[in-house]
DNA sequence: CACTCTACCTGTGCGC
DNA sequence: TGCGCACAGGTAGAGT
């Protein structure tokens, strides 16, 4: 469940640790499951072994490991998803490998970085630029424009959550965090986006950017025992029959469009409109 | 186009 | 105590 603030917080550990994954030389990559690999398990080794971590971008949740040969200067990029359950961190050397350790790379200065993942549903790849991931997706959640989000969801009769959700509309939002800016926009997860009043689609728009930049600044969020690292606070993620804290309503949990759903249906109600907002 | 369903996975927590 | 099973969810891809 690492979404937008969590990945970026595995990015920060990544980029600030001392040392740093900038900069390391991996002597060898070890695919401890096959299918971590989305692709040619072995072209991935060929291509990083020897090769220096020169930066990493995030997109969404996305990251992108770009590496370089001392030769070469056109970089060869690993993608990686950590989808439900994966983790990145980086150890000394000879650390004894957690039980669910997928991918392991070596490097220079005595250091490993460590791919772990119990559901195995996180992937890497490579691609042999950016945009080959970037080009699928919408704009990042965390930088996109009140004009651009805006004029998006304008043109669009979609349900507010599964909208949400879209990586390709916007990228970073999972679950728990769609259901967190639905409630702090006071907007029903079911309400169609093009009935939204302007007033509406704003304050989806400043919920949008306040949760995930508080969540960001917190690292991350705070989910009975899941996230280890982040505090961000959730208000209704996960508090199915617990007081809204805005208005003390139960929150509900309801199964929408495939997804569990968290919201408070006093904030949140569901209003239905004859024409377009 | 909008939406639904399924597959991919395994740890957790429930009922019996 | 332990067994079986539903459930959690991001994404791709197929189906309605």
């Amino acid at each position: 469940m690492p979404e937008l603030p969590e990945v970026e917080s595995v990015l920060k550990c990544l980029t600030e640790s001392s040392p740093s994954l900038i900069g390391r030389q991996v002597r060898e990559v070890r695919v401890l499951r096959q299918s971590v690999v989305d692709g040619d398990a072995n072209e991935l080794v060929q291509v990083l072994t020897g090769k220096t971590c020169q930066t990493i971008l995030r997109h969404g949740k996305y990251l992108l490991f770009g590496f370089q040969d001392s030769r070469v200067k056109q970089y060869r990029w690993m993608a990686l998803h950590l989808r439900m359950t994966g983790r990145l961190f980086l150890v000394p050397e000879n650390k004894v490998l957690g039980r669910h350790t997928r991918l392991l790379l070596l490097l220079d200065q005595g250091i490993t970085l460590h791919f772990d993942d119990p559901r195995a549903f996180g992937r890497v790849w490579l691609v042999a630029d950016p945009q080959e991931v970037t080009n699928k997706l919408g704009e990042d959640a965390l930088f996109i424009s009140r004009d651009s989000f805006v004029n998006k969801l304008a043109n669009l009769r979609r349900q507010l959550k599964p909208l949400l959700l879209n990586q390709s509309f916007v990228a970073g939002i999972g679950n728990i965090y769609a259901d967190e800016i639905l409630f702090r926009a006071g907007l029903h997860p079911l309400q169609i986006s093009s009935e939204l009043f302007p007033e509406e689609i704003s304050r989806l728009y400043d919920a949008l950017h306040t949760v995930l930049l508080q969540a960001v600044s917190l690292k991350g969020a705070n989910i009975d025992g899941v996230f280890e690292a982040g505090s961000f606070p959730v208000a209704v993620y996960g508090k199915n029959r617990k007081p809204c804290p805005v208005c003390g309503t139960l929150i509900v949990k309801e199964r929408l469009v495939q997804r569990g759903t968290h919201y408070c249906p006093t904030c949140q109600p569901l209003v239905t409109r004859c024409n377009g907002g």
